[in-house]
DNA sequence: CTTGTAATCGATATCGTTGACATTTGTCTA
DNA sequence: TAGACAAATGTCAACGATATCGATTACAAG
């Protein structure tokens, strides 16, 4: 391997003078300029980023913790990362915790240890105390779909509009005449499962329905927790005549629930899901689905750490919230008659 | 950030005992052991991985490239290689290809510089030769479900045997009456789309059916290519009666195909697609699919670099070939009558 | 003709770890 | 009891890049 000495030698300059090429700073002439960059190139010189690192102790490397990416959502946002983040010059390592919040405080450590220059997470809640540590030590961090309990300098949030979204959808049910609207609910100790609810209910206050108790389940975001949390609310008398899904592994459970009641969709239950994924179009039916700006959540969690590390952006904890769109394909149905109840 | 330096003051002994306690190497008595394990833990001492990677030149790191993570059958790929991996004390870095040959020659060469320890790729094979000089300099290489024309030390392959796979799933469509089998094949010059087409042919040969020409139609692994492949399919006359498409993303196409020319699946056209998705119990009809061991994949492919790594296997190219599962649900449809034809 | 300042370049210390080598002490064999 | 050898520990020079500092020159302002 060649070294900053063997170009300096090559190029008949110092080492310092080499130095000073790559990295564009301090002063060099035109001449020696070139000299270098020939040198360089005829030698075929790579930099040693371990020697980089040790001097300057950075690493030009960000941590991306997703608990899963098998999800479809996350898989998108880790392109959008991915993306910008090796446009910037950047590299990206990838830790899956599988929603495990030992295995999520254990990558937090590891990546600390590696030293990269920031983190993107998308955290399970179990392991603030660790996130707060980091950001303590000026490290950017972007938390993907949650925001920290108590506001942190360095420590971001790129969310997308739950709550909105949800309105939406249900609003969209109301509208096609339903009245009696289940909702598979997340964990309310979870952002969006909270938000989710509450869009959920705002929308039935706004169009002066009552909110139901028994229309409202909670289970984890877990294709299970869509099945059973499904089953509870279709087993009840009288039935929904709509059911939302809080996202999309839920959905599965929800399907299959449905499938085993011999419910068909649309005509005994409008269906509309959070998250919308490649295959909702040719599902069966063809799925209603609210979807998430994944590539964007990526794209803009990359961006803010960067902004963090290049100091254009500094000092308190910031917020940015994208919105979602609601598609509308078949397993919404059509508008009920209006003597329907 | 506290230094070996600072462990060995606090533990009264020399930094290169430190080193040795930390490296396991070397001697060491139990009782300094003890003092720099003591020494370590109160300083909350880290190992600065710069200074080591300077040193050993070694940076505890793979590199993962993949033409697209949000295809479902990567994503699970991804999460095997990345639990074997960190299990082994190594991280991930992950790059997105989007499937452009440029890239990935960007990619390599950049996990080069950054000293990955190894590479696992799901190449294009438009990067042969960055591939093969890496190997050049022993660098550990796999490649997923693809060969190096010519073998070389250092590069190991993993596979599914999509040959066999597909042979299980045409003689499925066979067994249940059907002749007129059409595929939408892969590129012929991309091993796996090649692998699938003898699959297909050696099973018609198998079974005494003709091999037809005009049923094969070649495409690339996209969602268009298996539109316009399965469009060309079924616009003949007479049209199959069952149909093979060769990936997931196809898939896509072909169902888009098939439902706008008004097909009812599978009474008008049986239907078996290569890989099987988390979705596709749900899909319209289910869908008979050949599942790939996506995550064995993952993980046999980090193992051979870790066996690589840790010298346990050198010399000559190796190759591992996993079997793939038919998974038969309601699109590939019931036994036909014998009159049908 | 000074003098101040910007431009240009090199020598060198430094980052934190490790490994080769040196040193010391203790133990065992011939 | 000498010598050999193993165990245990320390010294110190790398690894490669960079930043600080100092030295030198050029040039413009006074």
């Amino acid at each position: 391997m060649k070294s900053v000495k063997d170009v300096a030698k090559r190029a008949g300059v110092s080492t310092a003078t080499v130095s000073r090429v790559i990295n564009q700073s301090g002063y060099v002439s035109p001449e020696l300029y070139q000299r270098v960059i020939q040198a360089i190139k005829e030698l075929g010189y790579e930099a040693n980023p371990f020697a980089r690192g040790l001097k300057v102790d950075k690493s030009n490397t960000i941590g991306l913790i997703i608990s899963t990416i098998e999800n479809p959502f996350f898989a998108t946002v880790v392109r959008g990362v991915e993306s910008k983040v090796y446009n910037a010059g950047y590299s990206l390592i990838l830790c899956n915790t599988d929603n495990r919040p030992e295995l999520e405080r254990m990558y937090i450590q590891l990546l600390r240890q590696k030293r990269v220059d920031g983190l993107i997470i998308s955290a399970s809640g179990g392991a603030d105390e660790e996130i707060a540590a980091l950001a303590e030590r000026e490290m950017p961090i972007v938390l993907l779909n949650r925001r920290l309990r108590e506001h942190r300098p360095c420590v971001d949030s790129v969310l997308s509009n739950s709550r909105e979204g949800t309105h939406q959808a249900i609003t969209h049910l109301i509208d096609f005449g339903h009245q009696r609207i289940g909702i598979v609910s997340g964990p309310k100790d979870h952002l969006q499962g909270a938000e989710r609810l509450i869009g959920y209910q705002q929308a039935l206050t706004d169009a002066g329905l009552p909110i139901q108790p028994e229309l409202i389940v909670e289970a984890p975001f877990t294709a299970e927790g869509g099945y059973t949390g499904t089953m509870a609310l279709l087993q009840q008398q009288p039935a929904p005549t709509a059911l939302f899904v809080s996202n999309n592994l839920m959905t599965f459970g929800a399907l299959q629930a449905i499938r085993e009641l011999e419910y068909q969709i649309p005509d005994d239950l409008a269906l509309v899901a959070f998250d919308d994924i490649e295959w909702a179009p040719f599902m069966d039916p063809p799925l209603s689905a609210v979807a998430q700006p994944a590539y964007d959540i990526g794209m803009t969690a990359a961006q803010r750490i960067l902004d963090r590390l290049l100091g254009q952006l500094r000092g308190n904890s910031e917020e940015s919230v994208l919105a979602t769109t609601l598609v509308i394909r078949e397993s919404s149905g059509v508008p009920l008659h209006s003597d329907e109840g």
